[in-house]
DNA sequence: CATATAAGTAAGTATTTACTTACTTGTACC
DNA sequence: GGTACAAGTAAGTAAATACTTACTTATATG
């Protein structure tokens, strides 16, 4: 009996290897993944492989391109922080985001540090399109806040990655050690108390005077900026 | 003409093949790395090696191993927490300690994210004897300043894991993206500024309505225990 | 100074690795 | 229904890998 064999197209196939190959790299690194386990996993051989990608460096390359393109840019983290409500409800909405997609999907962080571990030249394009990004966004953020006397004056670079370092350093270490040796948090309490930590700590020193910090209305921007 | 051969005393060739190893080891992980350059780096042959050590594993398992017995324990951070002065230099002196730590050797960091992404059963040792005590140690820190009412009602080890989040994220992306694709900032800056947000940020709010926060003496443990 | 012992090596082996070559087979189109 | 072309494979190859075996040489000690 000959079961004749369904053929795909040759951008399908394409775009299946790359599916396969972004699982296995960001599970056990470049060095880590062998183009045989790709096969197998493909269901192909690796000639296959070989004929889709000249090395498996271009289809490493190609995997972590394709991962960047389909990331949820910072500007979705942009539309939070312009979304309004108070500051504290902005900030939760970020971290609960950025928990919340690397939770979804652990990938990307981890194909992240891998190429951060063991691959400079590649890393850097991919800090600078992807995580580079977010820190931008939140800066202008925090410039902001100070402008509008909301926020002490800080350096707002630093401010901004004080803040994703919180909820991004709780992510990984939720990934990388989640659910057995370390406690596990409810991701809307981490949100809302690292926010409120951060928030409370950039503040200006006359709006923490009553209880309630900050319910004071955004987005009245001032005209005169802050250096 | 015969050059006579220098020879090691057994513990002293381990010991060199161990400190080779982990630059190697932290460098390109444990994939990346080939007992043949472990043994050309060491001056000896492969064959040595195994004299030593039964399996490439079990001189992973050495080198991680003597990484955490070398490391400075948590300990040492506590004696900064103890030491007195305002919390504001506790903390920034903390931070300043971290930093400077891994700002000297990077080998114990990149060995624990190497560790913790490509070996798990290795990492959850690593993470329950280096970086759980850190937790630990400084979750302790602000349960008593809840108890003597300087900080706020805030989960202690959430708190802690934020603040080292900041610290610790900070250093990573200097020691990933360091130099070139990301800004600079001065050490004791950062220390100050992070050490500024996070402590402000967690502060009871009757702590804050002088202009200069917390200059008050520390170290009057009061005798009731929060929650 | 002889020799036991421990440090060290040369030259392997079997397996795995990334990658290739020469061939086969499904399918769209005239 | 034949054929051109693209999808796919079987069976390699050379180099690298972790690890071994059988041997050599330095050195402390009686």
């Amino acid at each position: 009996m000959s079961t004749s064999q369904i053929r795909y197209s040759s951008a399908d196939r394409r775009e299946q290897i790359l599916e396969v190959a972004t699982g296995l790299f960001a599970q056990q690194g470049f060095q880590g993944t062998t183009t045989k386990v790709i096969a197998e996993k493909s269901g192909v051989t690796e000639a296959l492989i070989f004929r889709h990608f000249a090395s498996k460096e271009e289809l490493y390359w190609a995997v972590i391109e394709r991962k960047i393109n389909s990331a949820a840019p910072a500007e979705r983290l942009l539309e939070n922080l312009e979304a309004g409500g108070d500051d504290l409800d902005v900030l939760s909405r970020v971290a609960v985001e950025v928990l919340e997609r690397r939770a979804k999907d652990q990938t990307l962080s981890r194909l992240l540090l891998y190429s951060a571990l063991e691959k400079h030249e590649l890393s850097e394009r991919f800090f600078r399109n992807y995580i580079a990004n977010y820190f931008e966004v939140l800066a202008r953020f925090v410039r902001q806040g100070i402008a509008e006397g909301r926020f002490r004056d800080i350096d707002p670079l630093l401010a901004a990655r004080g803040f994703l370092g919180m909820v991004i350093y709780h992510s990984w270490i939720q990934e990388l050690y989640g659910g057995k040796v370390v406690q596990d948090f409810d991701l809307h309490t981490v949100s809302r108390t690292l926010a409120r930590i951060w928030l409370q700590g950039v503040q200006a020193e006359n709006k923490m005077l009553n209880g309630k910090p900050n319910l004071l209305p955004r987005g009245k921007r001032l005209k005169y900026q802050v250096k």
